[in-house]
DNA sequence: AGCACGCCGACT
DNA sequence: GTCGGCGTGCTC
C-alpha cells in the first residue's frame, strides 16, 4: 500500500468561515505519524502563523493548486489524539446537528489542551544600533522597548508602544537581523509534575554517611535515617515529616547521597475512599435481562436496548454485572448519568465494584484532572468511564457497551453546539465500533419507549422491586378543596399531619418543590404590574435569605421596589411559592426539626452535595426540603414519607413535553419513599387531581400514561411522529431581528421548493413568530419552527446549511445571531 | 476571526 | 518619504 500523500486538516479556529477541510502536504519525514485523528501543528494564512490542526482525511490527490499547498509543520506526539472511529463520529455529528468541525472536534478532546504557537521576539543587536541602523519611529520604539523588558511576546509590545499595524515594522527589523522571533508552544493544562527523592546509597553505607555529614547538620543527618529503608519519597512528603528545608536535600543531592527527580502524577478525580460494593444476587428478572443483553452482544456485537424498571428495581446491579461480562471479554464500556445525580453515591458503586478500573468525568473536575482522567482511557489504564453527557466521547478503542442510566433526562441533549443528543450519538457510536447500547429508566421517554414498542430498540421490562416491596402509596390531595375548608396555607392538613408524625416517629421526610427561591413573581396588586428582568422578559423571583430579585435566566439580581415603578401605589405583593418560602414555613411549623433546604442556590460550591449527602445518610436531617435535585438517584433507606408540594408547576408550561416531564417527576420524586425495609407514603399536592400525568403517576402506572401520550402526540404531529427543527434568530436591536427572520423564513421557503416543490412542506413552517421568552439577556429572539418527517430531515439539515452561510456573507444585518436546534428537548 | 495588503490623506 | 486608518478579501 502506497502512502497517503496529503492531508485534510481542521484549523483550530472559532470563525465560520475557516471551518472547512484544509489540504496540507506530508512530508517524509511524517509519513508514519500523519494519521487520522492526530493533531499538528501548521502554517495559516498569508503569514503562516502556526495553529493547531487536527487530521480528518488522508487523501492521494487533491484539486488543489500545487503552488497554494503548504506542508504540516508538526505532528505533535501529544498523548492527545483521537480515533479514526471517534473523527467518524465527529463528521456525523457534524452534519446532524449543523454544528462546525472544529466546535465537534473540541467537545471531544479535554478542554484546554488546544497548542497555541507564542511567538517571543528578542533582540539580536546592541543598544547603540538602534539609532544609527533604525530610521523608523517604530522601530525604535519597538527596540527601546525590548532593551528595556527583554524578549516579549507581539501582543505586548503592541499594547505598550501603541503601534497599531506593527507588522511592517516587525518585518523590516527582522530584515535587517536586529530581532529574531522564537516560537514556543504551549497548552493551557499540562502534566502534574512532582519532585521525588531517590535514595543513592546502600543499607551497609549508613554510618559512614552519616559519619561524614558535618555533626551540627542535624536535619541532613534526620534526611538519611528518614529514608535509609526506602527507594523513594516525595519531597512534599519528606520535608512535612522531617521538617527539613529544601536546603538540606539539595546539599545532600551534591554530595551524591540523593537524587532529585520531577515525576508526572496523576491528579485524582475520585478523593473520597472507596468501599468494596459487593456483587448481589440477581433476581429472577434481572438474570434474564443481564442474560438477554449478554448473549445478543456476543452473537450480533452492535444492538440497542431500553430496559424499563421501576424505582428500586435494581437495574445499577445489572449493568455492574454485565460490565463485568464485557470486561472480561477484553471489551471498554461507558456509562452515562445526568449530570445531576453524578453524586459520589453513583460513583461510588462503579469504583466499588470495579476499583482503579474506573475514570469519571463530569463538570465538577477541574481542566486539569478532566486531563488527567482522558489519558488514563485513552491510555487503556482504565476500561470503564463514568460520566455526565460528554462522557459518550471517552475514547476508548476496544468499545463493548454503552449505558445510559435514566434515558429519558434532558441534560442528555446539549444546549450549546454542537447541540447533539447523546442517546442518538450513543447509537450511532455503538453501530460504529460494533457495541451494544443499554437505556435505563424507569419512565422512558414517550420517544424511546416508542422506538422500542416498534422494534427498534429491544423492550426489557423490571415490574418489580428487588425487595418484593410494593412502590409507595401516592396520595393525591386535591388543593382547590382544602382552599375551600379553609385551609389558606402551603400544606394540605394531611401532609402537615404526616410530617408532625414521621417527625415524632424518628423518620425522615423529603419536601420536593420544582421552584427556587422565595416567591415566584412580584407584583402590583392596583394595576398587575409584575416586576421583570431588565435584560429578558422574565418575571424575577424573590430570594428572602439576601433580599434580592433574581433572574434565573441572566443571573442579574435587582432591589426589591417599595412602590410599583408602573403606578407607584405600595401595593407589591409577592405570589408563588419556592423552596425558601417552603423552608421558612417548616421551621415555622416544626421548631424542633434539623431542616436542610438543597437546591442551586444552597449548592454552588465544591462538595456541598455531598456534605447534604452524606448529612441525610448520618441521619442528622428530618427534613430535606429541595428541587428536582433531589428526585434522582438518592436512596435514603429512613425516608418513608415524600411530600409534592405543588405538582403542577411543570404540567402548565406551554410545551408539548409538560406532561411527560411531569410524570416523569412525580414517578421519581415518589420513587424515593419507602426503599428500606419500612413503607413508603407519598403526598401529593395538586390543583389538577384529574390530569392524566397525575392520575397515571399515582399509581405508578407508566403504560397507560405512555398509551394516552403517545395518542396526544400522534394527534397533534408531535415527536416521535414527527421531528422538530427550531431556529431562533436573536440580536439587540428588535426591528433588525423581525426584518431578518423574515428574510430567513423566506429563503428557506424558497429553497425548499427549488429542492423539491414541496407546498406542503413550506406549509408546515411554523413563524417566524416572537419565541416564548421574547428576550434574554437583552437580546431579542424570534423563533422559526419547523415539523418534519425523518426522511425529509436531511433535506432541511442541507437547506438550513446553505441559509446559515448565505445570511453569514451577505450580511443583511449586523449582529443577528441564527441558532438552530434539532430536535430540541423543549421549544422554549 | 485574524491578518496582510493596498490605497489614501496627513504630517514631517 | 513615512505613518496610521480603514476597507477588502483570503486562509490549503
Amino acid at each position: 500500500m502506497t502512502c497517503k500523500i496529503f492531508a485534510e486538516v481542521v484549523v483550530d479556529n472559532t470563525s465560520s468561515s475557516t471551518d472547512k477541510l484544509f489540504t496540507y502536504s506530508i512530508p517524509s519525514k511524517y509519513e508514519k505519524d500523519a494519521k487520522i485523528g492526530r493533531k499538528v501543528l501548521v502554517p495559516f494564512g498569508r503569514g503562516n502563523k502556526l495553529v493547531e490542526g487536527m487530521i480528518i482525511n488522508l487523501i492521494n490527490h487533491t484539486d488543489v493548486d500545487f503552488d497554494r499547498l503548504k506542508p504540516i509543520k508538526t505532528v505533535l506526539h501529544d498523548s492527545i489524539f483521537l480515533s479514526e472511529n471517534l473523527i467518524k463520529l465527529s463528521l456525523w455529528i457534524k452534519d446532524m446537528y449543523m454544528a462546525q468541525y472544529s466546535e465537534v472536534i473540541k467537545t471531544m478532546m479535554p478542554s484546554g489542551t488546544t497548542n497555541k504557537v507564542i511567538e517571543l521576539i528578542s533582540l539580536t543587536c546592541k543598544e547603540e544600533d538602534i539609532y544609527h541602523k533604525v530610521k523608523s519611529k517604530n522601530g525604535i520604539k519597538i527596540l527601546e522597548y525590548l532593551f528595556k523588558y527583554g524578549e516579549s511576546d507581539l501582543q505586548k509590545i503592541k499594547e505598550a508602544t501603541g503601534i497599531t499595524n506593527i507588522n511592517p515594522s516587525i518585518n523590516l527589523l527582522l530584515k535587517n537581523s536586529l530581532i529574531q522571533i522564537d516560537k514556543r508552544i504551549s497548552a493551557e493544562v499540562n502534566k502534574k509534575y512532582e519532585k521525588f527523592i531517590y535514595k543513592k546509597f546502600s543499607g551497609k553505607d549508613r554510618d559512614n554517611i552519616l559519619g561524614n555529614i558535618a555533626p551540627n547538620a542535624t536535619k541532613q543527618k534526620e534526611i538519611i535515617k528518614y529514608i535509609q529503608d526506602k527507594e523513594v519519597v516525595s519531597l512534599k512528603e519528606l520535608m512535612i515529616d522531617t521538617n527539613c528545608s529544601l536546603s538540606s536535600v539539595k546539599s545532600l543531592e551534591e554530595k551524591g547521597y540523593l537524587k532529585i527527580e520531577e515525576i508526572e502524577v496523576r491528579r485524582e478525580a475520585i478523593t473520597k475512599e472507596i468501599h468494596l460494593y459487593k456483587k448481589l444476587d440477581l433476581t429472577k428478572d434481572q438474570q434474564k435481562c443481564v442474560d438477554a443483553i449478554y448473549n445478543d452482544y456476543v452473537e450480533n456485537g452492535f444492538n440497542k436496548f431500553l430496559i424499563h424498571g421501576v424505582t428500586g428495581s435494581g437495574k445499577t446491579e445489572i449493568y455492574l454485572q454485565l460490565i463485568e461480562k464485557i470486561l472480561d471479554m477484553g471489551k471498554e464500556a461507558i456509562v452515562l448519568v445526568p449530570e445531576i445525580s453524578l453524586t459520589p453515591q453513583t460513583v461510588e458503586r462503579f469504583a466499588g465494584r470495579f476499583k482503579n478500573k474506573v475514570a469519571v468525568l463530569h463538570s465538577g473536575l477541574s481542566y486539569g484532572e478532566r486531563y488527567d482522567e482522558w489519558r488514563k482511557i485513552k491510555a487503556g489504564e482504565v476500561q470503564i468511564a463514568v460520566g455526565a453527557r460528554s462522557a459518550i466521547f471517552a475514547p476508548f478503542d476496544n468499545l463493548g457497551l454503552i449505558i445510559i442510566d435514566e434515558e429519558h433526562e434532558t441534560s442528555y441533549k446539549s444546549s450549546i453546539n454542537p447541540k447533539y443528543n447523546a442517546i442518538e450519538v450513543g447509537e450511532k457510536r455503538c453501530e460504529i465500533e460494533n457495541a451494544t447500547l443499554i437505556l435505563g429508566s424507569a419512565t422512558p421517554s414517550i420517544e424511546s419507549y416508542y422506538k422500542a414498542k416498534e422494534g427498534e430498540y429491544k423492550l426489557l421490562e423490571l415490574p418489580n422491586r428487588v425487595n418484593n416491596k410494593s412502590l409507595p402509596k401516592i396520595e393525591v390531595i386535591d388543593m382547590k378543596t382544602e382552599l375551600d375548608n379553609g385551609n389558606k396555607s402551603m400544606f394540605s392538613n394531611e401532609l402537615y399531619n404526616a410530617i408532625r408524625d414521621n417527625l415524632n416517629n424518628k423518620k425522615q421526610t423529603i419536601l420536593f418543590l420544582n421552584r427556587r427561591g422565595f416567591s415566584t413573581f412580584v407584583s402590583c396588586r392596583k394595576c398587575g404590574f409584575v416586576v421583570k428582568c431588565k435584560e429578558c422578559d422574565i418575571a424575577l423571583t424573590y430570594h428572602g435569605a439576601q433580599n434580592i430579585l433574581k433572574c434565573h435566566y441572566c443571573g442579574y439580581t435587582f432591589k426589591p421596589p417599595t412602590v410599583c415603578p408602573s403606578c407607584q401605589s405600595k401595593y407589591i405583593k409577592y405570589f408563588g411559592i419556592g423552596t425558601q418560602k417552603v423552608e421558612d414555613e417548616v421551621k415555622k411549623l416544626f421548631p424542633q426539626g434539623r431542616i436542610v433546604r438543597m437546591d442551586m442556590d444552597t449548592t454552588s460550591t465544591k462538595g456541598s452535595h455531598e456534605r447534604i449527602f452524606e448529612k441525610m445518610k448520618k441521619g442528622s436531617i428530618d427534613i430535606l426540603i429541595g428541587t428536582q435535585m433531589i428526585s434522582k438517584g438518592l436512596d435514603f433507606p429512613n425516608v418513608t414519607l415524600v411530600g409534592i408540594i405543588a405538582a403542577d408547576t411543570t404540567l402548565n408550561i406551554p410545551d408539548f413535553k409538560a406532561s411527560e416531564r411531569t410524570f416523569q417527576l412525580l414517578t421519581q420524586v415518589g420513587g424515593r419513599a419507602g426503599r428500606g425495609e419500612y413503607e413508603g407514603r407519598v403526598i401529593l399536592q395538586t390543583y389538577e387531581p384529574d390530569h392524566y400525568s397525575i392520575l397515571t403517576a399515582q399509581y405508578h402506572d407508566y403504560i397507560s400514561f405512555y398509551e394516552k401520550e403517545i395518542s396526544i402526540r400522534k394527534a397533534f404531529d408531535y415527536p416521535p411522529f414527527t421531528n422538530i427543527v427550531s431556529i431562533i434568530v436573536s440580536g439587540e436591536n428588535e426591528k433588525d431581528v423581525f426584518e431578518s427572520s423574515k428574510q430567513i423564513a423566506n429563503k428557506i421557503k424558497e429553497d425548499i421548493i427549488k429542492e423539491t416543490n414541496d407546498l406542503d412542506l413550506v406549509n408546515k413552517i411554523i413563524g417566524p413568530m416572537e419565541a416564548p421568552i421574547y428576550r434574554i439577556k437583552g437580546r431579542f429572539r424570534r423563533q422559526i419552527i419547523i415539523k418534519i418527517k425523518e426522511s425529509r430531515l436531511s433535506l432541511i439539515i442541507k437547506v438550513l446549511d446553505r441559509v446559515n452561510k448565505e445570511s453569514r456573507t451577505k450580511n443583511y444585518f449586523e449582529n443577528i445571531r441564527i441558532s438552530t436546534d434539532i430536535n430540541p428537548v423543549s421549544i422554549i
